[in-house]
DNA sequence: AAATCTGATACCATCGTTGGTATGTCTTGA
DNA sequence: TCAAGACATACCAACGATGGTATCAGATTT
């Protein structure tokens, strides 16, 4: 073998999981918008008020719900603490089998 | 109020949280650091090996696992699809109260 | 009808993470 | 001692999320 071998035998399977994550992180985007979206309104804000809480300008808000971008973990840790909330983040193996 | 008071009655409060929230994700980061090193260590795997998996790079793994960047969701459901593990993310309120 | 509020979209600049590469150090083994 | 592997660090380019602003459509109110 030229390479590492690693780089080469892995990467097939690699690139079925690169796709498949990006899948799974835009549905979680998608989750992730509503859930806040919901919570929102739930206390009868705006989307500026929410901006205005937590440093965000109310277009990224906007994206934000619509699912229209992946959240980065700092503004996520922002909207929670607007709504008095906790953000727990897990990898949680599945089967030990 | 000149503007729209929101902007201005928040803005105070809400200059806390920022850093706060950049702290709480930094924490975070740290956290899940330590723990994909552990996951990793515990099948013998090697960041290179890792990397592969992943689709990253040896030195993002090095990053990540130092704590000295906070990952995105992207990558982190590629390295919990390498673990055959779960990602969760979630809002949980605190007190209802 | 006009004013106002809310949410959505577009454009651009900035920032942080990541990819890629090279390099350095340390350890292990031949 | 030398070679190879593992991890850490540095530098730069590329990409995506965000900030800021402006704008637009829809709904509400006056």
């Amino acid at each position: 073998m030229a390479t590492t071998s690693w780089d080469d035998v892995k990467a097939a399977r690699m690139g079925d999981s690169v796709v498949e994550a990006a899948y799974a992180a835009a549905q979680l985007a998608f989750e992730l918008g509503e859930q806040v979206r919901a919570m929102r309104e739930e206390r009868g804000w705006s989307q500026r008020e929410l901006s205005a809480l937590t440093g965000m300008s109310q277009p990224a808000i906007a994206r934000f719900e619509a699912g229209g971008t992946t959240p980065t973990l700092p503004i996520l840790e922002r909207i929670a603490i607007a709504f008095d909330a906790t953000l727990s983040v897990q990898l949680k193996s599945k089967a030990v089998a």
